[in-house]
DNA sequence: GAATGTCGATTGCCGGTGCAACAGTTTTGC
DNA sequence: GCAAAACTGTTGCACCGGCAATCGACATTC
């Protein structure tokens, strides 16, 4: 299958980030990657097997799910074209957490793990710095963790409403900005109520903090508001 | 400084993984590692700086700390010999979220990211294991803060104390087991108050769920401990 | 335009858990 | 070996926030 088309999308990647075509040329004719085609539904991983490969989303939409300990599942992340899944696990030997289902059909594309490591007998700088990349990938996912446990040890909802606020901004670069998650959504990443979040957020507005419209949010008192963070 | 003593240290290490004696002594040659005492209460590694080394510590008790968004600061992980600080940084130009502390007189080796992740020019049969123990380190620690958030999003205090339990005897392999934990410590993994864990897990002993003394816990009912988990 | 589904807001209720204080026991340090 | 500090358990109280039910706004389908 020629690849070609996809090279802006690898490229756009965190593991093969401004590859120019000669190395990817070269990379994945060693890589021997396989290329396959989903439908909306399906499942590309499913929690509790092992996964030897890292999957690069080509084209369509895809979740990652959890099963949570009730036996249900929930919504873990929503990746587009370029998401990578697949990768943390690649090295260890342990089970998927999660699954990764198709939200709409859908176009994957996988490396084998085991090539990514092991770098062919002439080694590529290009390699090198994909070996550099896939560090980096994880070790993002780390913190990106490391700050939802951050948000998630904080006693009072406030208090987290208010971090998850500073942080949003902070992402944004500016105090006014929309995401894209639904108020259910927000409270399932803030770990509470639906209700308890309205209830929240309509308190901090009628105190001045802030002004909320659906998946708009406007910081009035970004000091006022750190200062929610200390008590 | 000869490093050869503390050759099983290292050895003992996820990094370092079973390296033979040779290997380890080209890879230390090449690496040039910087090694440095440290007197109890001394820092290691403090929270908002880059670092671009992997830390080991060679003798001695660390704490790894975590500055709370109050000011304060919290312990998150103690390490003994052998311990491994910084790995998960290393790659990345994020400052540390943590801060290292010496509990005691200590001891650290420090290999430099930059040697680790350009193999040199011969590229040993070695370095590329390092280079795999480097990614499954860091998803190791990925795969356990994972987990801690899995206990945290639960809602009751008697699940996330269920599920800590039930994590714990599968990792001793019996449902007797000790941890080095004290009441507070674990009050503070579990995100709840020291008189609340103490009161639940009082409840759960009158239940007959468990036992406890101190560090030491067993699991009296297995199944119906499972069960608490579902509601 | 009616019917249906999704989303956000609001409210009353009450249970779980944080907090503070105290007591008993073990450990540490000199 | 003693005093101080650290650790654990216990209890009363207050309150945050989960739960369930309800309502209005809006979009989609027939």
């Amino acid at each position: 299958m020629n690849l070609r088309p996809y090279y802006p999308v690898l490229r756009g990647t965190s593991l093969l980030r401004g590859m120019r075509d000669d190395e990817l040329d070269k990379m994945l004719d060693c890589f021997a990657p396989r290329v396959r085609r989903y439908q909306k539904g399906e499942f590309l991983m499913l929690a509790g097997y092992e996964t030897k490969e890292v999957g690069i989303l080509l084209e369509g939409q895809i979740t990652a799910l959890k099963n949570t300990p009730d036996g249900s599942s929930v919504a873990i992340t929503e990746m587009g074209v370029g998401g990578l899944f697949g990768d943390v696990l690649s090295g260890s030997s342990t089970k998927s957490p999660v699954s990764v289902m198709a939200q709409t059909d859908s176009l994957a594309i996988y490396l084998p793990y085991e090539k990514i490591i092991h770098p062919c007998a002439h080694l590529h700088e290009s390699h090198l710095q994909l070996l550099q990349n896939l560090v980096l990938t994880i070790s993002n996912k780390y913190f990106a963790l490391d700050r939802r446990v951050e948000l998630l040890i904080c006693k009072s909802l406030r208090v987290r409403i208010s971090l998850w606020l500073l942080e949003q901004a902070e992402e944004a670069g500016q105090d006014t900005f929309a995401v894209p998650l639904t108020r259910a959504g927000l409270a399932e990443y803030l770990n509470c109520d639906r209700s308890a979040l309205s209830r929240e957020l309509g308190r901090m507005q009628r105190d001045g903090l802030i002004e909320t419209f659906r998946g708009s949010f406007k910081i009035l008192d970004k000091e006022r508001l750190r200062h929610q963070c200390q008590e």
